[in-house]
DNA sequence: ATTTTATATAAGAAAATTACTATATATTGG
DNA sequence: CCAATATATAGTAATTTTCTTATATAAAAT
């Protein structure tokens, strides 16, 4: 069932990985599960200054984890990649198996 | 299907998350699939000095990443969570529908 | 035309990460 | 006890990331 990873895959997949690897910005994509958010949405949510926000987005826009969609002066931001639905969902199955007692997400704390 | 993240676990994850967010170490985790390996092996698949092969696998372990098992002087590492080896599952799968057209890893390479 | 709203961009300081060199520890074999 | 092997740890320079402040742009409203 498993196929090894290719180093350009592992190198690419690595850098989309590291964009997730920080508390606001998956925050971000949690958010942006279910439905396209503008950036004022986004900043309200996380509670951080707009700059904050926007290079957040452009970020991630620049990885190609979200797309986004203008009305007006409004920027709607959205997930732009099956792979980032899939990893969400991963860690949300993960949460759910910790909850329950069945998982540890890791084992130990030390350091 | 899926429940909200909590903050904490949000806090939690990303912090696992991004120990994979890197080539080496990622690679490592791949490597470690499907058995143990000992430092040396890792050492010599990633093509790395001793000292930061070492230092790949303290930082995965203070995480909780990975697990070992003493042998002599032979450290035996192993990956410790049910979490990472569904990451890597899912990290499987999308190079498989990545190489089978069916998806685009990201969608755009700008910057 | 001017102001307001929504967002982007730039520049820089502070903090964190990365990878290197040198050294230490601990186990085994002679 | 001494040397060799396998790995860990410490210290550090270079780079990267992160977040802040200040400013720019562009559409809409007045």
């Amino acid at each position: 069932m498993n196929n090894a990873l290719s180093v350009e895959f592992i190198q690419q997949a690595s850098d989309v990985i590291k964009v997730l690897g920080h508390p606001q910005r998956l925050k971000i994509i949690e958010y942006l599960e279910k439905e396209e958010k503008s950036v004022s949405q986004i900043q309200e949510h996380l509670s951080v200054s707009q700059p904050l926000a926007s290079q957040y987005l452009r970020h991630m826009h620049s990885r190609g984890i979200v797309k986004y969609r203008q009305e007006g002066t409004t920027y709607f931001y959205s997930i732009a990649s099956e792979f980032i639905h899939k990893i969400l969902d991963c860690v949300s199955e993960c949460q759910q198996k910790v909850e329950s007692g069945e998982w540890e997400l890791a084992m130990f704390g030390t350091e």
